[in-house]
DNA sequence: ACCTGAACACCGTTCAAGT
DNA sequence: ACCTGAACACCGTTCAAGT
C-alpha cells in the first residue's frame, strides 16, 4: 500500500495518522503553542488544506491526540493496577505509573486535560479517573479508608496526583525530585499531615 | 517606573493600564484563547501597533498580566492568614481563600500558572506559594504536623490546592461542589484518609 | 515621546477545481 | 474519495513617518 520511494503519489494513504504522528512528536518537541496545521502539513508534505479533509478544524485534531492519550494512559494504569495489593502498595504503584507518563508526556498531559470539554476524552478521562474511584471504593470495603461519602474521599487523591503532573508539566518540580517524592506523597495522603 | 496616571493627558492619558484592563475582562468573558492584541488594540481605541509601545510583545502583556494576578493573590492570602490560629482553621481560611480567587479568576489563574517561565512572575509565586510553606513550618514547631523534610510536607497541600483549583478552573469541578469540599479536603490532608 | 499606516510573514478555514 | 491552489479574514511584529 506504501507508494515507492521518492514518489510524490497525489494520494497520502493514511494522511490523517501521519498528522496525528506529526502532531504528537511537535508537541514533545515544541510545545502546544507551535503546533500550526500548516506547518504539520508541510511536514507531511502535503497541501495546507488537506488536513481539513480529516479534521474538521485545529481543535478536532487536538481532541483526537488528547483521546489518543486518554487511551493511552488508561490503559498504563489497568496494566499496572493490582486489586489483590493492600491500600498503600496498590496506590502508590497507580501513582508511580501517573507520574511517569507525565514525565514521559508533559505537553500531551497538559492538553489532555485542557480538552475536558470534548464529550468524547471526557469519557476516557472518566474511565482513567474511575480507575482510581475503584480503588477506594475497594478500600473503603476492606476497611483500610475511614468511612464517608466516596466522592468527598476521591477529591484529595485526585487533585493530589493532577496537582503533581501539572507542577511537573510546568516545570515547578524536576522530574526526578517527582519518582523520589511519590511515595511519601501518598503516604502523606493515607496518613495525614497531623502526628497520630 | 510606570508614569504617574493622569501626568500625560493623551487619549486614554494610561495606554498601558488600559490594555491590561482590557486584557482581563477580555480574559475572563471569553478567555485566554480569544486574547488578540490587535482587538485589544481596537477596544481601547488606538491603532493595532500602539501596545507595542508598552509592551514588547503578546507575552509581555500576558506576563505583565500574571504577574499582577499573584501579587493580588498573595495579597488576599496575607490578608486571610491568622498565624495565632491552630493549624486546621488556619489552613481551611487560606484554601477557602485560595479557591474563592480561583473561582473568581479560573482564567486569570490558569494564565498565571503558565507564566512560571517569567522570572518575575516566579518570583510572586513563590511569595503566594511561601506563605503555605509557613503555615507547615509553624505548626511543625508546635507539634501540630509530623517530623520530617519541611519541602516533602509541603508538597501534598501545594499539589493539593493547585489541583482543586485547576479542577474549578477547567470545570471538573463547579464552584459549588469545590466551597462544599475545601473544609473535608483540608481535614483529610491534615488526618489522612485511613481509619486512625 | 507617543502613535499611525503600511508592510511582512505568518495563521485557520473554505471552496472550486484537479487527480 | 482525496488532494491542490487560490482566496479570505484574520494574526503578531516591525518600522518609517507623522503629530
Amino acid at each position: 500500500m506504501s507508494p515507492m520511494p521518492g514518489s510524490r503519489p497525489y494520494h497520502h494513504g493514511d494522511l490523517r495518522a501521519a498528522l496525528l504522528a506529526a502532531a504528537e512528536s511537535t508537541l514533545r518537541e515544541k510545545g502546544a503553542g507551535s503546533l500550526s496545521l500548516r506547518e504539520l502539513a508541510r511536514e507531511v508534505g502535503v497541501s495546507h488544506a488537506a488536513p481539513g479533509r480529516h479534521f474538521k478544524d485545529k481543535q478536532a485534531l487536538l481532541n483526537a491526540l488528547a483521546l489518543a492519550g486518554w487511551e493511552r494512559l488508561g490503559q498504563t494504569l489497568e496494566t499496572v493496577d493490582d486489586p489483590a495489593l493492600p491500600l498503600e502498595p496498590r496506590l502508590t504503584a497507580l501513582a508511580r505509573a501517573y507520574l511517569g507518563f507525565a514525565v514521559d508526556n508533559a505537553e500531551l498531559l497538559e492538553l489532555m486535560y485542557a480538552r475536558k470539554h470534548d464529550p468524547e476524552a471526557s469519557e476516557r478521562m472518566a474511565a482513567a479517573v474511575g480507575g482510581l474511584t475503584q480503588v477506594i471504593a475497594d478500600a473503603q470495603e476492606r476497611g483500610e479508608i475511614i468511612p464517608g461519602d466516596p466522592e468527598e474521599l476521591d477529591l484529595l487523591p485526585g487533585v493530589a496526583l493532577y496537582g503533581m503532573a501539572a507542577f511537573i508539566s510546568g516545570g515547578m518540580l524536576s522530574p526526578e525530585a517527582a519518582t523520589a517524592s511519590v511515595d511519601t506523597l501518598v503516604h502523606h495522603l493515607l496518613h495525614g499531615l497531623r502526628p497520630r
